[in-house]
DNA sequence: AGACAAACGGAACATCGCTCCATTATCATA
DNA sequence: TATGATAATGGAGCGATGTTCCGTTTGTCT
């Protein structure tokens, strides 16, 4: 899916970027929810271009932000070997995650549901980022650091559940993940 | 408004109760987001009706579980006088609150946002819980046992969030909440 | 150049929230 | 009890949005 490749035809090529192009441009201002027909009309398309694409809303955003999200997946191992203990690698990597979710309005609260279709990308984000969160997840709680009765699946959608509504300025979303983090320090 | 007095028709005061039943009805097997149209049908009445009595959806959510809010909210401060310890009540408080949230499909969902006229819901939750929440926290606070950098609407937005999407088995918003109570403590 | 398939565009259909007002039912009053 | 004022009803209709479908256009290959 989403072939760049030489395979596709140079209009589809050509138009795959600037629905990319468009869409991105429409995410910031609108949300990851901006209608169909205002993502077609920015990039100068039919509806049926999009469609064709990326057959799901979701295929969308994560062409759009398969980048970001790869870099964070990269930073995990990197952040191990460069903190001083695996605590505080986690909840650096966390925050880098929480800074990717915040800034992109709409992200968190699609992010959560199986429900609407948007299952594509719940899956990619967890295929994605789980592993790395399970790998700092099991050296903080070898070190004895942490408990270890929470699975980096939950951590992850508690962490993104936490970012929903980071547009309103009375809720900081970074103040209570790090209530969460700090709560999973081993008690005592 | 949705008066229960005397003060409307006959047929008013009765059209009102049928479509608090079938509200709640729809509510358990479509979750709180059901179509207006199911509502109205399942209550054998047009939708000009559900308007006229509940003008928007909040209206008619808040209607529906308006005792049980209020139970919640007054079990509190009996929360804090029975307790051994501030903290323990808090607990204790908001893992009530958790209860009603993961057992009302979608209501967490629509609790987060201002977004798409929810706004009264959002509120009245708020209004109502708040002050509550804000007591068992000063009192907390005032122990020693928790920082005190967190306010009441934080936490309580913070845990409405973490109830999003309990419907998954795979995800246990009890669990997540615990930790932030957990992460409350005051460190060392 | 010509032909063929890939790609396109947008009209058309479905769903849903919400409004509007002609019609119906209730109730105070005579 | 009959009646008229008016409270309340119901559902067609409008606008917004997601999604499909197919006649038309355009690239590419020979």
């Amino acid at each position: 899916m989403s072939n760049e490749g030489r395979s596709k035809r140079a209009d589809a090529r050509r138009n795959e970027k600037t629905l990319l192009a468009a869409a991105a441009a429409v995410f910031v201002t609108s949300g990851v929810d901006a209608p169909v027909r205002d993502i077609a009309a920015k990039a100068g398309v039919g509806m049926g271009t999009i469609y064709r694409h990326f057959p799901t809303r979701a295929d969308l955003i994560i062409a759009v932000y398969r980048h970001q999200v790869d870099a964070c997946a990269e930073a995990g191992p990197a952040l191990l070997a460069d903190s001083e203990s695996p605590h505080t690698a986690l909840r650096k990597w966390i925050n880098l995650f929480v800074d990717f979710l915040v800034t992109k309005h709409g992200l968190a609260e699609v992010l959560r549901s199986d429900k609407g279709g948007f299952d594509t990308l719940h899956t990619y984000f967890l295929d994605r980022l789980v592993p790395v969160c399970a790998e700092l997840l099991d050296a903080a709680a070898a070190a004895g650091e942490i408990r270890s009765d929470l699975t980096a699946l939950q951590l992850m959608r508690g962490v993104g559940n936490l970012c929903i509504g980071a547009d309103d300025p009375r809720y900081d979303a970074r103040q209570l993940v790090d209530v969460l983090i700090a709560g999973l320090r081993r008690s005592r």
